[in-house]
DNA sequence: TAGTGGTCTAGACCACGCA
DNA sequence: GCGTGGTCTAGACCACTAT
């Protein structure tokens, strides 16, 4: 026997796919839901909780259950993400905040670059990034370094001038990130922080965090 | 008033902090603790939840609740990070999996490096990291390239061979990255692809996920 | 004021683990 | 077989939003 909340979630699914519930619209109240349904408002519950952890339904107190801005599921969103339609929301140099000097290895009193950009797959924005510079950064990097990637917003904004693109309105992604996922709720999720150095100097920082269960771990002496 | 579930989780937060549960062991059964509090086993289960959630809760199915090996919650392990002590799990030439070769631009048959490392504070890993490289990444980038961070595991490891310093088990950060952060629950999570490349060609390529409510966007014409 | 989601109750039965 | 967590029910009251 299918656990119920589990068909509910699936038979909201399927309406959100079709497009019965559209887009930033409401679907029915949980206690109509439960009624049409034939089962208890907090199984109800359960099946729009996990949606709302997958990113498709947001809850609003007193107002209702409404879906976000995505068409499909975050998975399928993940999976077409090749493309790398890069926007930049803003870059500054900044001083406001101690993650970032504290990160770089400034003293408070020094100011550093902050660039802030969004990744989209035709509108739908999918990842958001918030990337630290040591204030040095750009002079000291050769252009050659960043042709793409990384360093294309650099390249694109045409440092030390910058266009904004747009304002985004970054995708709710809700903290469940083991369901966006697919991986299994319960599953470990391990938190990963990058720098990039120039000879001892810390040039970049970047927090980031990692559904831990695709990266089963070997021990090997040597390599291949 | 305080809502009773913060409370409870309050209540065995202290618990946990003092010392009185204990690693490993079990705390006691949902059933006996709301009778113990005077409220619901719902409620109990609410609170266990959202500590579950934090990585300080196990909860096994027929067995009972367990501490996670976590001395203290998340948060507290990542605001004591700055240490990074980075140990090398795995480093091997590889092919297997998509992913790698995909993001990197290699066809099917050509193999890449993918690097597995985890960060600890003490004896306590709480982050894990798998970096794909291409084949070509460590003739093409220069010595001085990697004398820190991204590279130090390079270094370290003595490229192109490499000594695995030991075993790790990952530590459990479950699912919900929102609260491991003391974001709101509900907050936005944002995905974060990283790569970085050397002339027009890929040569690292990492997963990655944000917790999005940090990172409030602002716009700008030019930066400051 | 009416309707919504958020919390909470006091039960119930189930699947699972462990001795 | 017993205790555990997992699911589910049929209510209840609250805080919030929109009208």
């Amino acid at each position: 026997m299918q656990k119920k909340y589990l068909e509910i979630k699936d038979y909201l699914m399927e309406r959100i796919r079709s497009g019965e519930y559209k887009p930033e619209q409401a679907i029915p109240a949980e206690r109509e839901l439960a009624a049409q349904l034939g089962v208890s408002r907090m199984t109800v519950r359960k099946a729009i909780e996990e949606l709302m952890y997958e990113g498709l339904l947001i809850r609003r107190k007193g107002s209702g259950t409404f879906l976000t801005t995505a068409k499909s599921s975050k998975p399928d969103l993940l999976l077409e993400a090749g493309e790398n339609a890069v926007k930049i929301v803003s870059c500054k140099l900044c001083s406001e905040g101690s993650y970032g000097y504290k990160m770089l290895g400034l003293d408070p009193s020094r100011s550093y670059w902050r660039l802030r950009r969004v990744r989209r797959i035709g509108h739908q924005p999918y990842a958001y990034e918030d990337i630290y510079f040591h204030p040095d950064f750009f002079p000291t990097v050769g252009r050659e370094f960043y042709t793409k990637g990384l360093s294309r917003m650099a390249a694109e904004s045409g440092y030390p001038d910058l266009t904004v693109y747009e304002d985004v309105e970054a995708l709710l992604c809700l903290h469940n990130t083991a369901l966006l996922l697919k991986v299994e709720t319960g599953s470990p999720i391990l938190q990963i922080k990058s720098y990039f150095s120039s000879g001892d100097q810390v040039m970049m920082f970047c927090r980031s965090y990692h559904p831990g269960d695709s990266y089963k771990y070997q021990s090997l002496r040597r390599p291949l």
